[in-house]
DNA sequence: ATATAATCCGACAATCCAACTCGGAATTAT
DNA sequence: ATAATTCCGAGTTGGATTGTCGGATTATAT
């Protein structure tokens, strides 16, 4: 019952880039996992799962970098987790995708992990990354006192 | 971000038990592997991770089995839960345990993983075994027609 | 007493997957 | 040209999940 260091990493340098939105919201590979102390390899590999999924777009060459494809209000924490992690399910039968259980309807813990993955998704889909960017702004204010 | 299945079996056999509660409720580790379609040696180990957590309480020799401890009304699933998957945590630095991340006064991702985990324990805390059970024996009811 | 049915216990094995690392090709600003 | 960057696929490593197995212990039934 834990979420990957893919989702959370990947949701990190998401946030970082909301931050910097206003201000052109540029930011290269090794910027990114500078500031956050992640190693440059594997965040280019988290990227590439964001870009597929249009939530970032590249630049390249010198002076290149990534940027939000869309207003950082716009981009629900759920659609980075599910870019990152293919699905933000706990159980596999709650899935949208389906499921290969042949179990489900007599199944004894279903209507739980449909409960709880209703309240998961309520939170995930109901939070933007503009939401998080302003925590994490008025956080650092406060950490320079 | 995936539920084991740990965490998912041993549930499940804390349903039947509580199932079969009023009915005395003493079930074998080979009914409730047969009845779940389980391996026998693996769910041995889930029922002592149980045992351990003194939620079922066993006895030995012919005729033995197990029994939950408790009435099921009383116990929750984030119990169940913890007893077999160590902790309901989804991220290590929201666990009631603490954490070593000396991260975590500026983490951009902090004040979402607190609301979600709270949610979650929300269900899991305020659904008992009990009403598992009883969702469980109508939905059997339900396939008889 | 003996056979039998069960829990108990620890060690071991297979498989998977998360969490990286690495090398190099393609692209672009200066 | 050169340096800075994205792009891409393959390989590695360690640890966790998901079991299996063999035998010891305990209680019941006959």
């Amino acid at each position: 019952m834990k979420l990957s260091t893919k989702g959370r990493y990947g949701l990190k340098a998401m946030v970082e880039l909301a931050a910097e939105y206003e201000a052109g919201g540029k930011l290269s590979i090794a910027q990114l996992s500078e500031r956050q102390g992640i190693s440059y390899s594997y965040l280019e590999q988290l990227i590439a799962l964001l870009k597929r999924a249009h939530l970032v777009s590249a630049s390249r060459g010198a002076a290149g970098g990534y940027k939000l494809s869309r207003a950082p209000e716009d981009i629900t924490v759920g659609e980075v987790l599910r870019a990152l992690e293919g699905s933000t399910a706990l159980v596999e039968c709650v899935d949208t995708c389906g499921t290969d259980c042949d179990n489900v309807c007599s199944c004894a813990a279903r209507p739980l992990w449909l409960k709880l993955q209703q309240r998961i998704d309520d939170v995930l889909e109901s939070t933007t990354i503009r939401d998080m960017a302003n925590d994490y702004i008025t956080q650092k204010e406060r950490n320079l006192d």
